[in-house]
RNA sequence: GCUCCCUUCGUCUAGCGGUUAGGACGCUGGCCUCUCACGUCGGUAACAGGGGUUCGAAUCCCCUAGGGAGCGCCA
């Protein structure tokens, strides 16, 4: 028997993190097994359902890499399965029609939460003749007694009595047929074998093992995932922040990062933390994942971000950046090449948003020195090592712009004033890049180029001279 | 209210009867250093509470407390 998972979003908003971390399980545990990982659409709800949604979800699942082999399928295609099954089920006589009132079944309700028992249908219509052209719903039997052991693959083996359900509609009174009985039959007709979701859905599994059994099929095996909760313990909500994967993708997160981080959010191998989807499929098992919910750190995800920007392929990370860099105003073709910029700044950025802003520099000059770094090194005493490093770098042949040269303006330059480096190429960083903090002095010097070099020079010294006149 | 699920450092977790309760993020101290980062060495901090079972419980059982989910003609 070949493993097939199958992950089933309602089209109804954007892929969330919660969603592709199920999404991801359910992916691995199929690659896992050499399995299929098939897609779902259930969009009964034509409500809520959008075809934006649809797009949305397929975008985010293809930025994280989780490729799926069969599907999309779309549950309001599948209509004819649903009503040939509920067919099956009144011909067995295990569905009946019911024509309770709303304000029968209110009045139910209310007399059972007041006497402090669950509220549940009491299975008045059962075997009344209901008139089958009058507006009814059909129910489904449920059995009156025994119990119904779901073997999670995560929860291990959990009980529900027969009594605690009650009989679930499965189809309505406009003819579509419900969740319970929608979702059945698809994992049934698709041959899905392990059904891994969130646990918000393992109340609902015993009556869809009913209702599975009821219709001669075998029950799939189940996984049910703990959910993912925001940092003061609720359920991860859009009021916690960014919750799309696809805007993880827009603040400059790489897939692999995310991934990683979702992976490890409620699995472990040891204490391994980094892991690429390669290792993952190679590692992961179900059994692994714990039973707890847990909850989204974003700190750990910098980290995580940070690290694949520092340690991934340069032109890869290049690549991904390059949009970001769109995205404040700057053409890459205009200066230094990405990659080189993001070899230097690689272990300086969390997110690919940040690296595009602290590496701006490189590509055109700033609006103002940064206060307090201006302060602090462009004073009286820096105009001299200025204009002796303006002089020495205005000697250099542009085909010796490189590290090695520059690093040694700098040294010929302290030597002669007999200062340390921190003297001359402190105020050399503030002059070039506006701010105190970029990387090493040479490496910056030749992104900025020797033109933009000394021409920043020259703004810096104003600067001072302006400065000075202010002063006295 | 009823049913089901969950509970190890602030956070993610290891642990599956015998450990000084380990790792990671964060925070923090040192080192490295032309700045910021990176890196590196160290520190901080947890078994929800109470009963059992056992020679021995974070590990097994029960109760309590606290969280969560479900109880729709939503999915």
């Amino acid at each position: 028997m070949t493993v097939r998972t199958r992950f089933a979003p309602s089209p109804t908003g954007y892929l969330h993190v919660g969603g592709a971390r199920t999404a991801l399980f359910s992916y691995l545990f199929a690659r896992k097994h050499g399995g299929q990982f098939v897609l779902r659409i259930e969009d009964t709800d034509l409500e809520r359902s959008t075809a934006e949604s649809v797009n949305a979800i397929m975008e985010g699942m293809t930025w994280m890499g989780l490729d799926y082999d069969e599907g999309p399928f779309y549950q309001t295609q599948r209509f004819e399965h649903y009503h040939a099954a509920i067919q099956e089920l009144m011909d067995k006589g295990l569905a009946y029609r019911c024509d309770c009132s709303k304000e029968r079944l209110e009045r139910l309700r209310d007399k059972q939460m007041a006497a402090k028992v669950k509220p549940r249908y009491d299975g008045h219509c059962r075997g009344r003749q209901v008139d089958p052209d009058a507006p009814h719903v059909i129910r489904f039997s449920n059995p009156v007694d025994g119990a119904v052991i779901v073997d999670d693959m995560i929860r291990g083996r959990v009980a529900f009595a027969n009594s605690e359900l009650d009989d679930l509609i499965i189809r309505r009174s406009d003819g579509s047929p419900t969740y319970n009985l929608t979702v059945v039959v698809d994992d049934a007709d698709m041959g899905i074998t392990h059904v891994v979701r969130g646990d918000d859905h393992l109340n609902n599994t015993p009556r869809q093992i009913n209702i599975l059994k009821a219709l001669g099929k075998e029950p799939p095996r189940y996984a049910h995932v703990p959910m993912i909760l925001g940092s003061d313990g609720s359920p991860l909500s859009k009021r916690h922040g960014a919750v799309s994967v696809v805007a993880y993708r827009d603040m400059g997160y790489l897939p692999e990062a995310l991934l990683n981080y979702l992976v490890r959010l409620g699995w472990s191998h040891g204490d391994q933390e980094m892991f690429s989807l390669e290792e993952m499929i190679a590692l992961f098992d179900i059994g692994d994942v714990n039973k707890a919910a847990s909850t989204f750190d974003t700190d750990k995800l910098d980290w995580l971000n940070q690290h694949y920007i520092q340690h991934g392929d340069p032109a890869h990370i290049a690549r991904l950046l390059s949009p970001h860099m769109g995205q404040i105003g700057i053409d890459p073709a205009t200066g230094p090449d990405l990659v080189d910029v993001v070899a230097a700044q690689g272990a300086r950025a969390k997110t690919l948003k940040e690296l595009a802003e602290i590496s701006a520099f490189c590509y055109r000059d700033f609006e103002a020195f940064d206060e307090a770094a201006a302060k602090k090194h462009l004073r009286p005493a820096a105009r001299e090592p200025l204009q002796r490093m303006r002089a020495g770098l205005e000697m250099l042949a542009l085909e010796d712009w490189e590290p090695e040269t520059l690093h040694h303006v700098v040294e010929r330059v302290a030597a002669e004033l007999e200062l340390n480096m921190g003297k001359v190429a402190q105020p050399l960083r503030v002059a070039v890049v506006g701010r105190a903090a970029s990387p090493g002095i040479d490496i910056t010097l030749q992104l900025v180029g020797k033109e933009a070099t000394l021409r920043r020079i020259d703004k810096a010294l104003a600067f001072i001279a302006e400065r000075e006149a202010a002063a006295s």
